[in-house]
DNA sequence: GTGGTCTAGACCACC
DNA sequence: GTGGTCTAGACCACA
């Protein structure tokens, strides 16, 4: 995988997650690798996924199973949609208007 | 002067004084503070505020005179407004585009 | 190591890196010294040694990997051997050229 | 003038002089223009222009006569000849021959 | 372990 | 006075 370097691989990592629940690639109930395994198919240190996994965790996205392996929470999709666009509304959205003010934008350059 | 964690003193410094000029509150030949002043201003060390001038000279909104200080490009204004609206719109707007997508959201919520 | 006056020492180290790349030394892929390590062991500053690491990742002739450390990009010797071949040719040769002219020296000197 | 901001402006300045000399346009007891007056013509502090006065005073070229002005030594035109080819020769020279070898460019590029 | 940022303080050349 | 470089030492996030 290609990391980006401005990023912390973990949190690059959770978006990858996020983004195969959001589309429906991975849903409730079913079991992620293991972060020895994950990590061995995408080269990242075991220690850097298991970082991903807490922070996935601690958001209600995936529970563990102990000596079992991590598994992704019923209502994943649900959590994910919702944490992530009260985020951008309330974040993103107020700062891109801002910036696009001050470059003398407008919104119809999301539309072409 | 107030800085956020979590991005670099010296790139918020970069961001305010790009903004003094967008603004056109600083125009071409114009001098900056020396990196001692403008540090003791805004509580910062006058090395972070060499940084600063570092980057803006490596990217061309300001110049050097030796002994003197540092100035304001002439056309500064217009090399900041075209790097910073490439940069919004070739690497930002994709990504918004396809959060937005995968959020369900569309370009009316920057309308309001 | 033995530095000169006239230069930085973190450009003399561009510069020595740069040539070590250059013959071969070192090749696409290899990993460099830690700034801590490379800086013990020519006693200079990590922090002077984390600069010339800067300019020559801004050069495009090494690359960081998060937490790991500094690796020669695969194409260093073609981008360090561009850059000063154009720079000798553009900039050095023709003020050689008109120092020539102005001592009434011919470029005989350089074949013996 | 234009200056270059790699190099003291002193010191461009004493090359800018000794280029007169050489080409002929300063002959040996001209007088050149004082500190004040020339240092105006060029925009550039009076203290500055002094320091290339004192350089070239200290290497023969010029010399003062108190409360009248500079001028330019009898024998300066033989002088900065001397001074520049053996620097030349001896320091530069060998400097761009290495230089040449490690780019793989030979001494034709000065032909052309 | 790695880099990255920041502070404090020093010294220097230059204008 | 100005910037520019360097050292020393600290703290932090990340792998």
């Amino acid at each position: 995988m290609n990391f980006n370097t401005e990023k912390p691989i973990y949190l690059q990592i959770v978006d990858v997650i996020s983004d195969r629940i959001l589309s429906g690639e991975l849903k409730g109930g079913d079991r992620i690798p293991s972060v020895r395994e994950y990590g061995a198919d995408i080269g990242v240190n075991p220690n850097t996924m298991m970082r991903s996994y807490e922070k996935l965790t601690a958001d209600g996205i995936i529970y563990n199973k102990r000596g079992i392996g991590y598994f992704v929470a019923d209502d994943a999709r649900e959590t994910v949609l919702r944490d992530q666009r009260k985020d951008f509304i309330e974040k993103e959205v107020p700062a891109i208007r801002q910036r696009m003010q001050l470059l003398g934008l407008d919104s119809s350059i999301f539309n072409a």
